[in-house]
DNA sequence: ACATTTATCCCCTAAAAAGGGGATTTTTTA
DNA sequence: TAAAAAATCCCCTTTTTAGGGGATAAATGT
């Protein structure tokens, strides 16, 4: 019997979790939250086989929820969960220990597949379906910093106030994401940030 | 006994429904579909007392299916379902024949309150938590038109090109975005333009 | 038919971003 | 610890956008 516990903020993607899960003999949904503090507390005295994980936690990101559960918990496996194809969340999750990564629409098969997949110790990392050339080009900390503040409408003096540096900085920094993103002007990266869920 | 008819492309957003609704005593799920196809093909020959409606369909826009349903079977009560919460939308979808708007992170309790108001006759039109000051402007279908192409990344003279116009004239619409979105740049504008699914 | 809105176009100046170039220091990682 | 990557800063020019102003024709609604 396979432990299932599910952290996920919208109650229908909770419920339909639960309904497919349900229907399978092998599978016990041990129980859900709908926030990063809630599941934490679960796993204080509870534990689990799998966790179907949210990535846009109210509370907390899923990637730091990821890290925190498998710092405490190491046997349990984590699936990450999420509406966006991006592969910025996609090496993320991996990095913070989980097992494999499941978009939200997916079906019932599929994630009775990946949970199968994960439990017998292996990954389930399917690639993306029509992966663009952007998604394997990694932006560092402080390129996603400024492409968020960029993206939030702040002009290169502004960001360069709020992060204490000059704006010649920010403007290296905002050449370098126009030439990594392959964009030509600053609605193009705001575009891409958001798809991406940078912001 | 109420029929309810479930359309969106989500299995997980189906079964959650389906979940919900089917342990209420007075509520039947008749059926569900993953496209608009389907379920204009489901209503040629049954009926359903309300349906449960994806605004983003793979298909169709649940704008035009709403408006096509009602026409053909006008007694059916269509409850919008989406995950943005956009005036746009809410306004879109109460034109085209709509007697209600649900946010699809609700609740069951929510979810049954909706349906049961519908079927009274009544509508549900519940007003937005957090409305901001840019959600009851009104933009022009140029001005949508071209909110659409910055956000891509073209730029005035590229617009200017493409839709037969002269730079002047996409300088003014975008001037008037600017101050009607209360934006101060592009960056903002394309923020609120995917913020509200306009691309 | 009349008022309102929408779409179109133009002027001007200042600010910001894009597109080149290069260089140094700090941090990370192999 | 040496090499690679990231973060910092500066120069230059051109293009694009922002912020004012205003005006006219076409479409829409009442």
């Amino acid at each position: 019997m396979i432990r299932v516990f599910i952290v996920d903020d919208h109650p229908m993607v909770v419920e339909g979790l639960s309904t497919m899960l349900q229907n399978m003999t092998d599978i016990e949904v041990v129980g859900v939250a709908y926030n990063a503090k809630s599941c934490l507390g679960y796993f204080v005295s509870n534990t689990a086989d799998v966790i179907l994980m949210d990535i846009n936690l109210p509370d907390k990101s899923g990637i730091d929820l990821c890290m925190e559960i498998k710092r405490r918990v190491p046997v349990v496996k984590i699936l990450a969960l999420t509406n966006f194809e991006q592969r910025i969340y996609w090496e993320k999750m991996k990095q913070s220990g989980a097992s494999g990564y499941l978009l939200k629409n997916t079906s019932a098969s599929e994630l009775l597949d990946a949970i199968h997949t994960v439990c017998a110790g292996e990954e389930y990392w399917k690639d993306f379906p029509r992966g663009d050339s952007k998604s394997n080009v990694v932006l560092t900390r402080r390129e996603v910093e400024v492409l968020a503040l960029i993206s939030e409408g702040l002009t290169n003096q502004e960001i360069a106030d709020k992060i204490f540096v000059s704006t010649s900085t920010v403007d290296s920094h905002r050449k370098n994401l126009l030439s990594k993103l392959q964009a030509k002007n600053t609605a193009a990266l705001v575009n891409y940030a958001m798809k991406n869920k940078i912001i």
